[in-house]
DNA sequence: AGGATTATGTTTTACCGAAATACTAAAGAA
DNA sequence: TTCTTTAGTATTTCGGTAAAACATAATCCT
């Protein structure tokens, strides 16, 4: 087993290799990190305060097993000649590869990224897929699956796939347990791995988790603006995760985050999770747009064009879910002492209405405001941010342990 | 600067040294969490993957520095003869020793513990403190705080001091907001650092982060029974902490936790932090009591006896008190996955009052009850906790990084 | 054009820490 | 006593990084 030294608190001896293997993921982290820049061996030196023989050494074993690249002159839009020298470009390597899976109850998406974040092949279609049987969706993501990966340039190597769902999974069980889906105590890798997946290293996780992860990090191992931010994946149901030093706290089985059912409102309406005044029934897609009066497919232009128009039902209908949103937030935030939230999935499509109550009354409710306002910014448009975390899960995997990736020089 | 091989992301290479620093806290680490068991340095090797060589290395030069003792056989009620040559006994170093200090509405409190966590010397004053004026709490602490160290067997080493405040620190600044106290906007390290503790480093925390230390673990680095729990801190004001793999999450400013402050019910009373129906407004002391009919400093056993008269203001403010602990109980719970509740403080001496209403409303509103049933234990009773934790918060610095504390060996 | 300058990347040597191994020490068991 | 078993120590070897010298490839300057 390897031995982890930067994990938290070891409970083996650090050895010779351990020290090796500690520095190799450290210069594969630098590399990551600074892209979209090319460092030099000589700036990985510098950076990590290693002599240059050393990063040397370590770059030239990652360049061996393909985890870094070094890019020829032409490659290279080069910027300004410099005095000295020309170091050789470095960047993550462009043929390590992952696939990001998601099932959600309007699309399926299928999206390999590789260790550069470019996305190498994707497939993503939309459908009502509540109303389909579980097997059969499975099997529909497994054949778009290896028709994506039939795409893949020659030479990729996929380090592993995962899948993004919206519901609480049990890791250890492989179990499922997803309302919106309609699903419950199901084993989706039973199915999967079954089929073209069976190859492939399959694991599952929680959807909003997956997209905080594309929010935290704008490539494998490239942090992105915000190192702590609250993460709402606002669609039918509400699902949440909490990013703190760009890693998203899980809790001891996964099922860390879920803001969806914070009560806001003791006496508020029932929820099907057995509680009552749950965030999702205040906040959610259908609750919203039933409330605006309008059909529960309804995009979000339309909501705001009701609103532009002073539409009195679609006013009330954001102002109630701001609401429900201020008090919820607000104990979050007083939890996690996170003041950054991103609004990602439909409610990241109207955070421009929900801005104007929402700011005031996180100011009122959350107790370090008067240090640090909150601030509220919409998730950058995508499809299917799961799948794009999911993906880069997988190759962060890759970037903090590169030896199992790299081979040993004979000598 | 020491580099952090243990760390989250260390960003600097590691070298021959760090690997020693890291082997070299790894026994501490192993020998402080074995107490009060005695291991050998066979034992250490053992539990470590190191040879026996290399460990009994490590383990002189901590001897050496003081940070662990070797005992000698008198000192040892040696249990079970064994076959061979027996073990030197090692225990974590009973000299070197940490300063906690506490203030608290109700109390003040100093107390000094070694690595062992055997309290050398203490000194614990009640009264009400609310109606004294800042300088006047601080500089009588000031000068117990003198007395207590006076009193400490010769030979001692004070590694640090760390003060437990209800409220919130703004650590870096120095700043303190205790709404409790009727404090603002003050920085205790003014005073303190004027007087004896001059040449101590004085740091400070909040109560409930440094209260839930104190159960996370039985002794400087020693775990406790419970990795992951939320602590409730119920005076007064009620404040909280969650412990995740037996470490606090403090969140990016320290000021994680503010379980207080979770909105119960939005159409509940104004609470002075701003917000309203905050968890405070129902299960804080003042409140719970006036509810129950009884004066503000009445013992918790006359709330007992009161309920098991079936007392009708008693038992209907308890179940207040227990409704709004669900609520807000369950939505931690949620957005933690922390199944366990310690309560301390005043809840904590309720504890069994609360159950009968507590269990049942988590177990509804807690989304993942169904394969993990939330638990309520109360904390240990004993006098100012959260001096207690802060003592071993600064304990816990020495056994994090021992090189600090020893001397390498001249050969 | 051609040497000086400057920074990159590699090679060599030295040092340091842990592993491997052999050895000594101290107890119980036969 | 003598053998066995386990604890602790000394010595050698091995692997990894530091330090410094060296080789290389560009720009700068005359």
């Amino acid at each position: 087993m390897p031995l982890e030294l930067s994990g938290p608190r070891p409970t083996s001896g650090a050895r010779q290799a351990t020290l090796r293997e500690s520095n190799l993921a450290l210069v594969a982290r630098t590399i990551a990190a600074a892209a979209p820049a090319y460092l030099s061996r000589a700036d990985v030196a510098g950076a990590t305060s290693m002599t240059r023989a050393t990063a040397s050494r370590l770059v030239d074993e990652l360049v061996a097993g393909g985890v870094v690249d070094e890019l020829g002159p032409d490659e290279l839009d080069r910027p300004v000649p410099r005095r000295g020298r020309p170091g050789t470009p470095l960047a993550p390597g462009s043929r390590i590869a992952a696939l990001g899976l998601q099932i959600d109850a309007g699309f399926l998406a299928a999206r390999v990224i590789n260790l550069r974040g470019q996305v190498l092949a994707e497939w993503v279609a939309s459908g009502d897929l509540v109303a389909s049987p579980p097997e059969v969706v499975l099997r529909r993501l497994d054949a778009a699956s290896g028709d994506v990966l039939s795409r893949l340039p020659a030479g990729s190597r996929l380090v592993g796939a995962r899948l993004a769902l919206p519901g609480i999974v049990a890791v250890g069980e492989g179990l499922l347990r997803a309302p919106t889906l309609g699903w419950s105590d199901l084993r989706p890798v039973d199915v999967l791995g079954a089929g073209t997946l069976a190859e492939l290293p399959l694991t599952m996780g929680n959807e909003a988790d997956l997209a905080a992860r594309a929010v935290a990090e704008s490539a494998p191992g490239r942090s992105g603006p915000l190192p702590d931010f609250v993460y709402l994946s606002g669609e039918i149901g509400i699902g949440g995760a909490v990013v703190r030093d760009g890693a998203v706290i899980t809790g001891r089985h996964g099922w860390a985050g879920e803001i969806g059912h914070v009560c806001v409102d003791p006496n508020g309406p029932s929820c099907p999770c057995g509680s009552t005044g749950c965030l999702e029934r205040y906040a959610g897609r259908h609750t919203l747009l039933a409330a605006a009066g309008l059909a529960d497919t309804a995009p979000p232009e339309l909501l705001r064009e009701r609103v532009a128009a002073s539409d009195q039902e679609a006013c009330q209908a954001v102002a109630v879910a701001a609401w429900a949103l201020g008090i919820a937030l607000a104990s979050v935030i007083n939890m996690f002492d996170v003041p950054t939230v991103v609004l990602g999935g439909y409610l990241g499509q109207i955070t421009g209405l929900l801005r104007a109550d929402l700011d005031p009354a996180l100011r009122a409710r959350v107790l370090s405001a008067r240090w640090a306002a909150p601030t509220i910014v919409a998730a950058e448009p995508g499809s299917a941010p799961g799948a794009t975390g999911a993906a880069f899960a997988e190759l962060a995997a890759v970037i903090a342990d590169p030896a199992r990736w790299t081979v040993r020089p004979a000598g």
